[in-house]
RNA sequence: CGAGAACCCCAGGCGAUCGCUCCCGGCUUCGUGCCGGGGGAGGAAAGUCCGAACUCCCACGGGCAUCAUGCUCGCUAACGGCGAGGCGCGGCGACGCGACGGAAAGUGCAACAGAGAGCAGACCGCCUCCGGCUCACGUCGGCGGCAAGGGUGAAAGGGUGCGGUAAGAGCGCACCGCCCGCCCGGCGACGGUGCGGGGCAAGGUAAACCCCAUGAGGAGCAAGACCAAAUAGGGGAGCGGAAUGCGGGUCGCCCGUCCCGCCUUCGGUGCCGGGGCAACCCGGUCCGGGGCCGCUUCCGGGUAGGUCGCACGAGCCCGUCGGCAACGGCGGGCCCAGAUGAAUGAUCGCUACCCGGUUCGCCGGGGACACAGAAUUCGGCUUACGGGGCUCUCGGCCC
């Protein structure tokens, strides 16, 4: 399958970001906090946010590196739906392997494939 | 071998798979997508502490205030940086460190201790003389003289010695130090076993105020330039509604408000002058109010958003020449990140090296690990931090 993440599949406004926090879907991890919208564009796109509570800057790149790594090879991504997902860093994440940032994040959208489409089937 | 001291260098490498971003070329159903090739974090990218380039604003000149710098000579686009030198301090030494102008312009400050701390001073002490006691040495008291010795302090008004004296004192002398002038050396800071003069005055603190010299307009790439929705608002023209303006001040600028003047209009049996038999009319003056709304059309500013600024530069590398050096001249070669919710990555092999085992072939485990991520660009400084090389110093041992 396509495995490429460019421009538009990313979220690249302000705007996009607070719609996500104030009208958007939550879930909690250890590790990080997932906001959900849905948006018209057709496909999902992808925003990560890090505070400095996380670590340095070396540190803040390197877990966003890896989110945005996972996201783009993860198996199930094409079945998402037309949604905007902000991933919140918490401040554990800094410390966390590559392998257990891969759990969490695996199982916060995993939970997000099945409501949503659960969702849109009951509604129409 | 052990302690140090300068200076310089590196910041893993190779391969596989899947991706991101920019540039060039080709194809393009022009969605800008594919295909091929190439570039893609640091020595500090950091702190944002100095200096500049660049951009906009302001500006006639001068002064005040504020801030910064502060030995000399160089280097540099510039600097609060760097190099060399002087002086002072620290270290056995290699070497390191230094806001390093002025305290004989003024003002202020100095805890505690101490007799006394800024027109110095007398606690213990030293001494002549007088008096008491004593055979005497001496001791006690008093008028005075003194500051050598002790003691206090961060600091007590040159040091050592000799002379001198009742005891003392630059009181006198010698040497050392200090101050002033000259001479000599040095571009200069400054230095000199140089010459002459002065008994020594002028304590400390200027990262206390201050004085002196020199320098500084402000804001910053979110600078700034261009394109430009939606909504709201501004200006011009035309038409319609009884009537339907203009100029100036206030302000950093614009709009509004407010204020002033002129014009116009409405009201007040207002007031004054003139006219008329009169209703009233004309001119002036005083008080109060109004000087907009709707539609059509055109124009400009400007927000979101986008494009440029934005990657050939005080550029890097090599050689050579000048200079102790910082650095500069000349010649040749190279093109070296440009993102913008922010690319430069993730995962997996092998490898230096480390640990354990060892039949010395190797096997098992760990595995590139410190500080740290460009944001307009340069030159510095400072701070953080892993490792290596070379030279030098001191000490120990061996030949």
């Amino acid at each position: 399958m396509d495995e490429s993440l460019r421009r538009a599949d990313r979220l690249r406004r302000r705007a996009d970001f607070v719609r996500c926090y104030r009208q958007g879907r939550r879930r909690h991890g250890a590790l990080m906090v997932l906001h959900s919208a849905p948006n018209p564009t057709g496909g999902p796109r992808l925003g990560i946010t890090a505070s400095r509570k996380v670590g340095n800057a070396v540190v803040r790149h390197q877990v966003k590196r890896r989110i945005r790594e996972i996201y783009r090879r993860w198996s199930a991504r094409s079945r998402l739906p037309s949604l905007d997902l902000v991933v919140h860093c918490k401040p554990p994440v800094g410390r966390a392997s590559f392998g257990d940032t891969e759990r969490e994040l695996t199982r916060l959208l995993r939970h997000l494939v099945g409501a949503v489409s659960a969702s849109s089937g009951g509604s129409s």
